[in-house]
DNA sequence: CAGTTTTTGGCACTCACTGCCATAGTGGCG
DNA sequence: CGCCACTATGGCAGTGAGTGCCAAAAACTG
């Protein structure tokens, strides 16, 4: 099923794109995404409990040792695919335009007609959180990471400090509502399909955005 | 300083109250809420990392074994105190006639003066959260298990199904807004006292629930 | 007080993770 | 091309968290 011996990254697009110069961090970051997609699916098969690091390991090609050093412990290596799409958003939303409604910002960008491949993985993982808590632990640690980047956001728009109470609580309540939508996404392309999914994300956006006045 | 052979339970209040029939429930109750004292004593001791389960178990005064039946991690040992407080709240906005706004029940049996008792340990372990992920993580864990009876309290008063997306939504910014206003109180605490420490959980509180209109 | 159930403890085991050191790639430079 | 410095990887051994299993003790029942 798996080659042993044979390096993720190879497998994953052949012959390497002749990186210019940071080479090598092209490489880190691209055995990083590796281990992260090899433990979703794993994790998906067989749960998080009868998956050892070692299995990880060997479905990415590297050595146990090797593992431990770019994440510190099986659950975590499911991070990059869900703090990818928090990041993109922080990113579109510190570009947007101080006179522009913040949920413009978290509208753009959503996957308009049939393309959701890169996403599957994000969704099949998000689908599998409820049912196990350390995933659900880090997805948790994810979103309460990017609480004080939102207020920063938020802050700078409104010129207050992002230390106060109120930029703290909007970014906070923001965040949670970005969550939901996660879910809700997630739970729905499955039930029903794309479309219905990228809806649900859109009115719970919409809800939070109209009742923060964001 | 602690006699290792001696039930932490016993240590606690002398002889036991005659309790009535459910005389073993109340001792199990008794040693959690023994273990998470102890836990968090040790914890801001020596932080988290330097601190055993057998450590944790010999200043409960149980052995390891029946540790990890109380609890299924060391970080967890001090759930029942980051829990208590939501669950307190959740009891009282259950019981708050459903044309009062969701507000009154949350200003109300908030330490008014100097009683601070109770609390100390706390808002010790919520000072300890920035700098030790673990706990962190039960922090973020108790709040999410929230969120559903949040979101039932909300449907409750205004006839919708819990399951739809609105009074998710709410709930969940609620609970994120409870959980930074815990956090101000505990900073508050320590900068200031107890009273400014009340206020900015009364502050959050009240940011929050006018903008979700409860 | 005897019998039953529950709770606790001891023991051995697995596995997540870490420090240490050797080795193999990788990039820079004459 | 060949040498050198550096970094990434791997192997090995160790710690400690957490679990299953069984025996001892304590609590509840009649």
């Amino acid at each position: 099923m798996q080659q042993p011996g044979t390096r993720a990254a190879e497998r994953a697009e052949g012959p390497r794109p002749s990186g210019r110069p940071p080479l090598t961090e092209r490489r880190k970051a691209e055995t990083r995404l590796d281990i992260a997609y090899e433990a979703v699916r794993l994790f998906a098969e067989r749960g998080v409990a009868a998956t050892s690091g070692e299995d990880i390991a060997r479905a990415a090609g590297i050595s146990p040792r090797t593992l431990w050093r770019y994440f510190p412990s099986k659950e975590e290596c499911v991070r990059p695919l869900l703090s990818t799409g928090l990041e993109t958003t922080a990113r579109r939303l510190r570009e947007l335009p101080a006179d522009r409604p913040l949920r413009e910002g978290l509208e753009a960008g959503l996957p308009q007609a049939g393309e959701a491949d890169t996403t599957t993985a994000q969704l099949q993982l998000i689908r599998l959180l409820p049912g196990e808590p350390g995933l659900r632990a880090v997805w948790l640690r994810v979103h309460h990471d990017a609480e004080h980047v939102f207020a920063g956001i938020i802050a700078a728009r409104t010129g207050a400090d992002p230390a106060d109470l109120v930029p703290r609580l909007k970014a906070v309540m923001l965040n949670g509502a970005l969550r939901v939508a996660a879910e809700e996404w997630a739970r729905r392309s499955a039930e029903a399909d794309q479309a219905a999914g990228v809806e649900g994300f859109r009115q719970a956006v919409l809800q939070a955005t109209e009742a923060l006045g964001l």
